[in-house]
DNA sequence: CATACTATTATCATATATGATAATAGCCCT
DNA sequence: AGGGCTATTATCATATATGATAATAGTATG
């Protein structure tokens, strides 16, 4: 969208869109004239509250977004899968080579015992496709968690029993699709 | 992209998402546990050097820019431009009814004594097409404007006389044209 | 040259964020 | 019930941003 590369420049460019002097910029941002400079000019520490002030009297949203790296490693090591998971398998020690040598008998035992964050544990470590393949092989204790995940099966971010799980579930379910 | 509204939400799902406690997340960003909790739970000052840190140790870039309202009026009123601009009228005084009346003249006189900032405020008074549309009528009194001038009409976006008003120039013809 | 803008930067008092620490509360597990 | 996590919030000393003001310098204009 935008060619510049600070907001500090994106600020100084929008003003002289607009014709404004600092000091104009500064009364309608209800702020002061150096602070203006100090913000153009650019340095590192500035506050959010000013930022959107100006932005504001620019005319402008402010817009402050997460954009992950690129490099930036979502799939979680085998160790700390491990020792996030070991509670789950109280009659055994979990290993790393069981997460791959024998993957459907960790995703039986998670999504029976496990809490939501251990079920979003689980999928970043097998990627989505592989972990919904193994659901599909599962046997499941209760007849409600069956269900459950059958739901889930036949059409992604589905309703679910309870309410606040439910809503929680859906939307990961939702953001995890890619 | 993301659905989710604030930058405190987005902090707190990434920060899930990897499954890091607030602790970790404050130890891997140089920062508080106090500080994260208070990001989170969000108020209005944050400063953008601990908003930074804690996107870094989130493995995310922190993209901040300015997004011009829909209903941000762009185009200058017509006494402002006849304030801006009257300083290159001295023979006569510049009255608003000029300005729809007979364009033709106020674009010539601004292309031929104006400074950018006089170009950039009149284009969007008048419109970018207005504007080039009257260019195109217009008699210049020396070539090298004119020359300048039909290389605008020619290909929009190119070399100019000096080095310093051709970057600016080309960059805001280029940016002018939608 | 003089006047009046402009932007930048310095200084200083004040307002606010931050970090350390602790207290509280909730949750999970044994 | 108890231990060990967690997150939130309060307190306080300290670091930093902000606003007011002024000094400096540049530029346009008369």
């Amino acid at each position: 969208m935008n060619g510049l590369s600070t907001i500090s420049d994106q600020i100084r460019a929008r003003r002289e869109e607009l014709g404004l002097s600092l000091a104009q910029l500064a009364r309608r941002a209800d702020t002061s004239a150096a602070t203006a400079s100090r913000y153009e000019t650019g340095w590192a520490r500035f506050e959010v509250y000013t930022l959107r002030k100006l932005a504001t009297a620019l005319g402008c949203e402010l817009v402050i977004s997460l954009r992950p790296k690129a490099g930036a490693a979502v799939r979680p090591s085998g160790s700390e899968v491990v020792r996030r998971l070991q509670r789950l398998f109280w009659d055994q020690r979990l290993a790393v080579e069981h997460l791959e040598a024998n993957p459907l008998w960790v995703v039986e035992r998670v999504i029976e015992l496990g809490r939501l964050d251990d079920i979003r544990l689980l999928v970043r470590f097998l990627g989505r496709e592989r972990f919904l393949q193994h659901v599909a092989e599962a046997r499941f204790s209760s007849e409600k968690t069956r269900a459950f995940w059958q739901q889930i099966l036949d059409r992604e971010g589905v309703p679910c029993t309870t309410r606040s799980f439910r809503d929680e579930a859906a939307s990961f379910w939702r953001a995890s699709r890619r």
